[in-house]
DNA sequence: TCCGACCTCGAACTTTCGGATGATGCCGCA
DNA sequence: TGCGGCATCATCCGAAAGTTCGAGGTCGGA
């Protein structure tokens, strides 16, 4: 008997959990969490798999609530379930100790299949995401430090380089240098489209 | 008797619908829909509710579905249920003909509420969504064209002037002319800066 | 200790963007 | 029938943005 605990902030999708489980034998459901508070709270010793939704409206986050269930001892599984297939949001979910990351769109029968693998203690990883983590793997060395981050969320905002220069107390060629370097590691050439591929590597929520 | 259609391309919130409805004596779930499409199709005259998703995976979108069922006589009434509560989507919603409009981290109770209340040819809308109509009907007349936020969608995808210029067929004034009515309209200076407020105003989806 | 990264700044240059102004044609509505 | 909104395009000009080259500083690892 696999016991389950399903952390979502939308109590339809506990419910639809719940009740897709409910048909498996094997499977039992022995908890429910709304937040990323509670969803640690009630990860005790008698859960083997949690199941992990990665944006709860407010307070901490799926990811963070994973790490901290994980880095218990004897801690149930987490397996991530979320919406989005964003490369950060995979990269940050198995770093934060993950043993599977599912999209909520998946068929039912993989949603068990990864449960049951989960609890075996196998990895699973849904197939589009085992192949995109690779791809990470094998990428160019094209991450943002953190100040180049932190001008590229400005421009995001629609600021001007004048306008961040005097927000970070910078010149305004030092902004135009972090964005060479931006421009340079994201291969665009225009701020715009710098926003928009930091938007699509996941690198910039918000909104 | 109310008999329900449940359009969504999520299987686990079908579940959860249906789950959620089993427990309500007067409400009976008489098919289910995972895409636009299919919703139209099954909106037949014995289907008293439809409950449609604003996002589909792909191909027809909700608030078209919406509009479909809708002009057809005696149709179903369309209760929209969305995870996201952007002006855009609200408003594109209601003219379409939904009777409602819902969030989906909405607490069962209002769900359920909301269902009979359209049953009985009510309005049905979340009352922070009704709040934000009347904001929006008292708001300056700042609605992009449908050509205005075409420019802008290929903006906010990082594309030049003469990128999109190229890509729609026009000439690079046209597209200058196009955004200074979108700075205009938005109440900006600059194509990032446009950016920004388009996707605050949910006038902008995509990623 | 040296190397590499990151952060900081300047100056000169080219390209693109944005502002101003004006013009034409189409379409719907009063 | 005329008015207003929309879409299309042109030209000119100043202001941003982006490019190139160079240079000084800190800090942590080899």
């Amino acid at each position: 008997m696999i016991r389950l605990l399903i952390a979502d902030d939308h109590p339809v999708v506990r419910a639809g959990l719940r009740a897709l489980f409910a048909t498996e034998p094997d499977l039992l459901v022995v908890g429910e969490a709304a937040s990323g508070e509670e969803a640690v709270a009630r990860s005790y010793a008698g859960v083997d798999i949690v199941l992990m939704d990665l944006q709860f409206g407010n307070g901490m986050q799926g990811w963070d609530a994973t790490r901290r269930i994980r880095e218990r001892p004897g801690a149930p599984h987490v397996l991530v379930l979320t919406n989005y297939d964003t490369d950060a949001d995979i990269l940050g979910a198995v770093e934060a100790g993950a043993a599977g990351y599912l999209l909520k769109d998946a068929p039912p029968e993989e949603l068990i299949a990864a449960v049951r693998a989960a609890a075996r203690g196998e990895s699973a990883l849904a197939p589009t995401v085992a192949g995109r983590l690779e791809a990470r793997q094998n990428a160019p060395d094209d991450a943002l430090s953190a100040r180049e981050a932190e001008v590229l969320t400005l421009v995001a905002d629609g600021m001007s380089n004048r306008e961040i220069a005097r927000s970070l107390f910078l010149s305004e060629a030092t902004v135009k240098s972090h964005l060479v370097h931006i421009f340079t590691k994201l291969q665009v050439s225009s701020r715009t489209a710098a926003v928009a591929s930091a938007r699509e590597r996941g690198a910039i929520r918000s909104v």
